[in-house]
DNA sequence: TTTGTCTGCCC
DNA sequence: ATTCTGC
DNA sequence: GCAGAATGGGCAGACAAA
């Protein structure tokens, strides 16, 4: 009995985390939890806020469980002893949730209640499950060692347990921001001193360890351990009035990299701060003969050939392969386009205002010759949109207005740095499947599957073929409307699936149109989103795949330009 | 061995 | 990535 | 003004099935 009552047990954790979803405000959830972790010892505490904000494996450790959604569900069945494509599948699309799904199956069946014999794991206990299904390869045997886990904890934890096994958030509106809310409160710090420290040690585990051992100080910035990324907003451009307070650079359509240095040492990290060194080995030895400063520089990887920069999907053939050919090497050769400099010989440098960083990396990039961005100071609208062709006639996403006395906002999202874009295009489609969502959009059709007319195309035999799917760019307020009309038209049902009359149109926006052999219309879209419900418009009004395969063509006639007379970054020589 | 499915991680 | 919503 | 939630396409790699 006293075992059931102890502050470390995984049930309390979970029921504490059940409490804190229930409760709407986030005060009200600070408060819940910052009760809750005062009685915690700090070890215990460090293990409680890391699987509220990280989940099973603490950010830093690199560590996965490697355990999608399919196999746990299908766990979950056999577990249930029920059918996984009609039962499990049909209970998750009405609660839309996975994890909802098992709680309430384990409680309901007595199938599962029987087996179920609870073992009161303590906190620490559950990492080292966890770190058994990390270590475990075949699928089959995670579902075994996972149901085992199951029959000793509760509905109500085994639910928490599942979702620990993802990174990041529990989905509960409670985040890492607020954990460190709740920690500022019980330990009286500075919220802001917490986030930075957050920012340095890259865990809460360790930012909970320190806060609660009163050695915030310990935290430091480390050469070769990441920091979270500045990021970029969109543009709303009637917000801006002040031109001449921001400068202009392009948006290259690659991949963002933090760039690590000192000596002959170099690391990269992507926007999630995974090290992605093996990937681009080339750039790993080019900058390790340059023999830099301790330096942390951020900048984006792109494939530069023939003085082009080349289609993202040209980088994605790089991205994931760890052990690259010489072959793959030289097919898509890549440059790292350096456009800030976080970290320089001793001290950070991410509260300086933009302009002085520049200097710096302008000096770094004379020096050590690594290419960086062109920046373009801007005074009006004018001027910012003839920078903006520009960025598109060198094959680039469009442009990055940047704050000129901002500092580097790590892992934050603000108008200090403002991302304009322009929707390549977009077409009249009619949805022809709905599937019901997951979290607030259970039980209703969110996730549209959107086509095109092939009535007059003697290649197909049907009357509309799909050409995406999207889920967004509608209001709550249309997606009850949207809900209420898709009742009228369903012909049929595949399990979560609905397919319906071709009745309702749909304006579809997206950034690029591009070919793809494995669909039915050999295209597919990128960033699909709903522009706006025509109401007004009948399926006769459909776009035909026709019209799309002219707008890639036209796109595709359009030449990336060198960088010859005008560029995208400068490469010292 | 070959082909298909699932997963993670880029955008 | 994108978008909308809630705080 | 910002964080959070819910979702898109495409690629490589790991494992499963044929």
């Amino acid at each position: 009995m006293s075992k059931q009552k102890a502050v470390d047990n995984f049930e309390r954790w979970a029921q504490l985390v059940q409490s804190i979803a229930e409760t709407r405000g986030s005060n009200a959830k600070i408060e819940l939890c910052a009760n809750y972790l005062a009685q915690l010892s700090p070890s215990q505490l460090a293990l409680a806020c890391q699987y509220m904000g990280e989940g099973a494996f603490s950010n830093i450790s690199g560590k996965r469980a490697s355990i999608g959604s399919r196999t746990i569900g299908m766990a979950a069945a056999d577990y249930c002893k029920i059918d996984y494509d009609i039962v499990f599948k049909a209970c998750r699309t009405a609660t839309g949730s996975s994890t909802e799904t098992i709680q309430r199956l384990f409680e309901n069946l007595t199938e599962t209640r029987q087996k179920n014999i609870l073992r009161h794991w303590d906190l620490a206990h559950i990492s080292e499950l966890a770190e058994k299904l990390a270590q475990t390869r075949a699928r089959k045997d995670k579902q075994r060692i996972l149901t085992r886990i199951w029959s000793g904890l509760s509905p109500l934890a085994s639910k928490y347990f599942v979702r620990l096994l993802s990174q990041g958030s529990l989905r509960i509106g409670f985040e890492s921001r607020s954990i460190l809310q709740a920690l500022a409160k019980i330990y009286e710090v500075d919220y802001e001193q917490l986030r930075y420290a957050h920012m340095l040690t890259g865990s809460i585990a360790k930012t909970a360890e320190l806060v609660s051992t009163h050695s915030l100080d310990q935290a430091q910035f480390k050469l070769f351990n990441p920091i979270a990324f500045m990021l970029a907003a969109p543009i709303q451009s009637r917000s801006v009035k002040d031109w001449d307070t921001f400068i202009a650079e392009e948006k290259f359509d690659g991949m963002r990299c933090q760039l690590h240095a000192y000596g002959s040492k170099v690391e990269l990290f992507s926007r999630d701060l995974n090290v992605v060194s093996n990937q681009f080995p080339e750039l790993v030895d080019s900058f390790a003969i340059k023999d830099l400063p301790p330096v942390v520089l951020d900048g984006e990887i792109c494939v530069f050939r023939e003085s082009i920069i080349q289609p993202f999907q040209d980088l994605q053939k790089r991205m994931g392969v760890k052990k690259p050919t010489q072959a793959l090497l030289s097919k898509y050769p890549v440059v790292f386009i350096g456009y800030d400099v976080l970290f320089l010989e001793r001290e950070s440098t991410v509260k300086q205002p933009l302009t002085q960083r520049r200097i710096s990396i302008e000096k770094l990039s004379k020096t050590y010759k690594f290419p960086i961005s062109s920046q373009h100071a801007v005074s009006s609208k004018k001027q910012v949109e003839q920078l903006f062709e520009q960025a598109l006639a060198h094959g680039n996403e469009g442009l990055m207005l940047k704050q000129k006395n901002a500092p580097y906002s790590f892992g934050e999202r603000k108008n200090h740095w403002l991302k304009v874009k322009q929707p390549s295009g977009s077409i009249d489609t009619v949805i022809l499947y709905a599937q019901a969502g997951s979290g607030k959009r259970g039980g209703s059709y969110s996730d549209f599957t959107l086509g095109v007319s092939v009535k007059n195309d003697a290649r197909y035999e049907e009357e509309f073929i799909p050409i995406g799917k999207a889920y967004g760019g509608y209001t709550d307020q249309e997606w009850k409307q949207l809900n209420k009309a898709i009742k009228g038209c369903i012909i049929n049902r595949f399990g979560p699936t609905a397919q319906l009359h071709p009745e309702i149109v749909v304006e579809l926006e997206f950034e690029a149109i591009q070919p793809n052999p494995r669909t039915k219309a050999k295209y597919t879209l990128r960033f699909p989103r709903f522009k706006a419900i025509r109401w007004d418009l009948s399926p006769s009004d459909v776009d035909s795949l026709e019209h799309v395969e002219m707008l890639f063509e036209e796109h595709q006639s359009k030449k990336r330009n060198p960088q010859k007379s005008s560029h995208s970054f400068l490469k010292p020589e």
